[in-house]
DNA sequence: TAAATTTGGTTTATATTATAAACTTGTTTA
DNA sequence: TAAACAAGTTTATAATATAAACCAAATTTA
């Protein structure tokens, strides 16, 4: 039987974030912002989510003057990202 | 920028049976209930879904007395499926 | 220097979706 | 013939994603 999947990785917003996290040191905001297309709004909440969920943290500081928040991926998360991952190929490849 | 992925085929239930069907010629209500593990309430109104999109078909019949839905993908569902996947690689793949 | 605009978000409301619970129709079995 | 089962469908509820509205501080412009 196919295996389930991470639900709060399921969801493209916050796979593309995991995604990008995955491949960098770290990301504010405003670049996850840009690189996914998203709303403000929309991936302040997914974050939060992601946050929750011990797979991500948030850092809060300032670049200059301006409020800036940073992004990274734990152990966890990479973890679940990699879970998530084979879980998905057994979806794609299909006995054909 | 990460491709949008095909929000009807990004149903942890409705990819199931994509992925089912894409590997048979054939398969009906029951089969994909047992394989995917599903209720089939969710079964059914995903399938509504699918069929709705024309990336399946439905045929209603009886085995013996009984009443049998056989469902198929359909080529503009394959051609779905097969983006769906080409996409979503594209997440999995981080540039590290 | 006051008003308008931009930056960098958060909160709240709404629309969509997935899921489960309840129901239907017909069939077997005890 | 009553009870249990098969194969679904319909409807209600819970969860989710998304967008709209809002906010505070900083910056630019008139």
């Amino acid at each position: 039987m196919l295996p389930k999947l991470d639900p709060l990785l399921h969801s493209e917003l916050r796979l593309a974030v995991m995604s990008i996290l995955a491949g960098v040191d770290e990301a504010d905001f405003t670049y996850l912002k840009k690189q996914t297309g998203a709303t403000s709004g929309n991936l302040s909440v997914q974050i939060d989510k992601l946050t929750t969920a011990g797979y991500i943290t948030v850092e809060k500081g300032f670049k200059g003057k301006m409020p800036r928040t940073t992004c990274r991926i734990t152990p966890a998360g990479q973890e679940a990202f990699s879970n998530y991952v084979e879980a998905l190929k057994e979806y794609l490849s299909t006995g054909k």
